[in-house]
RNA sequence: CGCGGAGUGGAGCAGCUGGUAGCUCGUCGGGCUCAUAACCCGAAGGUCGUUGGUUCAAGUCCAGCCUCCGCAACCA
């Protein structure tokens, strides 16, 4: 009877290059929930999740931290757990791509589809521009020279491995057509399909030289293995894959049931994996979930924005189930959510504060001051029953089939919506009216146990999106039963009823908020104004910068940043600019006016437009940039 | 014509295979007092981006257009 059917999920391994997001965080929250769902329903669950630890970023960040790239990514790492573990989130697995199996056994796998000739060496073929040290394809040249400097190119190689993608690309689309649900938001398929499938797959570099920090390729040390390669197979790793005979873990969990990943990377996950496991003579991965991403208010979260949120801090000033109930309740299954302040303490105080929590209290309570906490079925049914409990079976349901598809955020409204019924059953029955009536004393108690039994439900049907509330609202009910139907327990000793999620005082708490963010703020400008790195006048010397009036300008089709100004320098010739202000200038509000040029550097082409220079502009607070006019000064005039 | 997504009452969203427009928050009015100033009921408020088409019938299908947002390219 041991014959639990298995059900190996991951998430996608987070990227150390710095502290996640809540965004971030997301994933793993989305595939813990699906992971207690799923052993819920009975399954043997594994669960794994990690960080990404490789790549030049990395050395980049490491080096300007001024520590060792393992130095850095073990931080990082740590980080990456505290956040997943403030989120209560029950993994099984934290893989690493800088553990030891993981890189031996990359190694195995690099040489296998080596051997086996689905990796081969071959070269970026490429113009490479000496004094840029960059490589260009044919189309980035701009008349036949460096897009970057203009000077000439000559061809070159740069030796990289390659791993054969165009080979398996019928036996992916078959795989594809014979497994409808491979990737879940049906649009996501679309995608892939049109977008690189159609158009033909070109071969996978797999191998870098321009950096260290990576996996070395065992037979040819100056590569190192290349990111994709990489991370994606800490899928097998982390569970004992080995080319050479794997574990007894990897033959009964692979292949994995369900990849969670952001939609970002669906593409690597539903196109160069599976190929690097056919590669490999392995079975694909049943499903693979690309969900959107969290938004705060419009705009991605980034640093530079200033507008990160991070779970952890969430969870120590709201609670971790409210976070995890925000994220599970909020985000839709295909469009990007979002996540402000506000609408969290709204979401917060509505559903888990007044609807779930004081329902919760106030039957908890009832039950203690009218019986004692000793709650038996049984007695007499009211008119009200059996609507009451038929809404409780068909919510049970529902729940079934919305959280089978990973529909969370429905499946929070279905459960929501029996803890609203059973608010408006009290309504309904009055409980405090039948108190007063010693007759009605059978009637009343059965009132109370359809409620208890209610909430009972509710609790386990919250327990994969909130473990710990569930366990608080049963340990009130005194009781432990985690069976999902109605009348499954015929008697209830409560305790004592206590508050569950105490409501929060939004206007209190965002001022709270609101005065540490612009703390923070100051804090950080005060840093940066001492970071930036003192130089000689030599090297400002080395800056040209002259002014120039503004003669045209004209948007750049197909660039959304760009607006090309055509500007007289006072050279006598006009000189064409391209500059990333669209956003914040029509280009009507430009023409006439005389800007500083920054005149001495290296030409660039810009979404086809060849761009001499630079002109300036200051970022000012909330996202806004302002051009420098100098309107006053002759154009030409040189500026030191 | 690079790919894709979206435009529904004040805000945020549901509306799958076409047949009286729903939910949450907010607003207004009422009820109740067991409970966390919570709970319950009712009301106001939408020409479903725009134009045309198919149909007995379209938010729902088709075509064109406008606007926004991702990706790609790119903020020099």
């Amino acid at each position: 009877m041991s014959e639990k059917k298995k059900f190996y999920i991951t998430t996608a391994i987070a990227y150390t290059s710095g502290k996640p997001h809540i965004g971030n965080a997301y994933d793993i929250v989305l595939a813990d929930m699906i992971a207690r769902y799923k052993r819920m329903m009975g399954f043997d669950v594994f669960l794994m999740t990690g960080s990404d630890e490789h790549g030049q970023k990395i050395e980049e960040y490491a080096n300007a931290a001024g520590v060792s790239p393992k130095e850095y990514v073990d931080k990082v790492s740590s980080e990456i757990r505290g956040v997943w573990d403030s989120l209560n989130t029950s993994y099984d697995k934290f893989i690493r791509t800088t553990d030891d199996y993981h890189e031996k056994v990359i190694q195995k796998i690099f040489k296998k589809l080596y051997d086996q000739g689905d990796i081969y060496k071959g070269h970026y073929e490429g113009k490479y521009c000496v004094p840029c040290e960059s490589f260009f394809t044919a189309s980035q040249l701009v008349d036949g020279k460096c897009p970057d400097c203009g000077r000439e190119v000559v061809d070159a190689k740069e030796e990289a491995y390659f791993l054969k993608l165009s080979k398996y690309q019928d036996k992916l689309l078959e795989y594809y057509e014979q497994n409808p649900d491979f990737i879940k938001p049906e649009s996501r398929k679309n995608e892939m399909i049109n977008n690189f499938l159609k158009p033909g797959l070109s071969d996978l570099c797999v191998s870098r030289t321009s950096f260290k920090w990576g996996i070395p390729v065992p037979f040819d040390e100056k590569h190192v293995v290349y990111v994709w390669l990489d991370a994606l197979s800490n899928y097998i790793t982390g569970i004992g894959y080995d080319p050479e005979g794997s574990g007894e873990q990897f033959e009964k969990l692979w292949p994995a049931d369900l990849h969670v990943i952001g939609k970002d990377i669906v593409r690597f996950h539903t196109i160069y994996w599976p190929i690097i496991l056919m590669a490999l003579g392995l079975p694909l991965p049943k499903q693979v979930l690309g969900h959107p991403w969290l938004l705060v208010g419009e705009d991605k979260m980034s640093k530079s924005r200033g507008n990160v949120i991070y779970a952890d801090d969430m969870a120590k000033r709201f609670g971790t189930d409210a976070v995890r109930y925000y994220l599970l309740s909020e985000m839709p299954f295909t469009q990007d959510g979002t996540i402000t302040y506000e609408s969290f303490i709204t979401k917060y105080n509505a559903d888990l504060a007044n609807t779930l929590g004081n329902l919760v209290n106030r039957s908890v309570a009832m039950a203690g001051k009218y019986f004692g906490g000793n709650v038996k079925a049984g007695g007499t049914a009211s008119e009200f029953d059996s609507e009451l409990i038929a809404c409780a079976d068909e919510t049970v349901q529902k729940y079934y089939s919305l959280m089978d598809i990973y529909h969370n955020a429905e499946a929070c409204d279905t459960v929501m919506n029996l803890a609203k019924r059973c608010n408006k059953y009290i309504d309904e029955t009055a409980p405090w009216v039948l108190a007063k009536d010693e007759s009605k004393k059978a009637e009343l108690e059965t009132v109370l146990y359809n409620l208890l039994e209610c909430i009972r439900l509710l609790a386990n049907l919250l327990a994969p999106i909130m473990p710990e509330s569930a366990e608080a609202i049963k340990s009130q009910l005194c009781c432990d039963n985690a069976v999902l139907s109605f009348g499954e327990i015929k008697e209830y000793s409560v305790g004592a009823a206590t508050p569950l999620f105490a409501r929060i005082d939004a206007e209190k708490v965002l001022a709270e908020i609101a005065a540490e963010q612009k703390a923070e703020k100051e804090k950080e400008q005060a840093e940066n104004t001492v970071t930036a790195a003192q130089i000689g006048i030599e090297d400002f010397a080395k800056v040209e910068l002259k002014a120039a009036k503004i003669l045209k300008c004209e948007p750049v089709p197909k660039a959304k940043k760009l607006l090309k100004l055509t500007l007289d320098d006072g050279s006598g010739k006009e000189r064409t600019v391209a500059s990333g202000i669209a956003k914040y200038y029509k280009p009507e509000e430009l023409i006439g006016h005389t800007v500083v040029l920054v005149s001495n550097l290296k030409p660039a082409t810009l979404c086809g437009v060849e761009s001499n220079g630079m002109i300036l502009a200051a970022d000012c607070a909330d996202d806004d940039v302002k051009v420098l006019f100098i309107d006053n000064v002759p154009a030409g005039s040189k500026i030191r």
